[in-house]
DNA sequence: CTGCATCCCGCTGGATACTG
DNA sequence: CAGTATCCAGCGGGATGCAG
């Protein structure tokens, strides 16, 4: 993160800042969407999203603290990740974000 | 934009990608709050950006219908940058990344 | 299944100087 | 004042292969 106090007039630069990444918000719209999901099961709908960027976007927006990753041991293995409650907190700009993508979806592709 | 047909499921995708850009959603919002406002009171407020960046991410959000660009003949020149009213449909999405900034800006300085 | 390690390319965007 | 022209570095992120 890039940011510090000269941004202090643009609130909402910190908040892309925070959740910069290629893949961030499709990331947090699918936890929001599906409340608990499978590593694999991401990968899949996102695809065509790389193993290393997804694991990386995650990873981060686990440190931020978005993001709750939960590990079972069995085998073979299974990881879940979901929203934490301050990712939850973003509910609201997502399902904005998206509504606003599929209004003009069909009118805009070139 | 990179977007296509095989992110269909992903609405946000497609807004994520049609505002891509590391000072995009700034631009916007200044836009949003000034109505109206000049280059240089632009570049001033957005500090430290580049002029490169400045006026080439304008000329983008302009080519996409979401800013308007109004030149007066006038000496010195003068500029002036707005909201279109389809930029003017993203206000909801600004205010709302605006204030989740504002809410953690202070706790969050590291 | 869920990643991490490597390698590497392209493009964004920063610094600076110049122009109508 | 409002940009454009160059030049260039960094890094995000894609492809692929390996590992627990």
């Amino acid at each position: 993160m890039d940011f510090n106090s000269k941004y202090g007039k643009c609130p909402i630069y910190y908040t892309i800042s925070k959740i910069q990444g290629k893949w961030k918000w499709a990331i947090l719209y699918k936890l929001y969407k599906s409340k608990v999901i499978r590593y694999n099961k991401l990968w899949n709908d996102l695809k065509p999203i790389a193993h290393r960027t997804l694991s990386k976007q995650l990873k981060e927006l686990e440190s931020d603290g978005l993001v709750h990753r939960e590990q079972y041991n069995e085998v073979p293995p299974r990881v879940e990740y979901s929203l934490t409650n301050d990712g939850q907190t973003l509910s609201p700009i997502l399902e904005l974000m998206s509504d606003w993508g599929s209004e003009r979806i069909n009118s805009d592709i070139k």
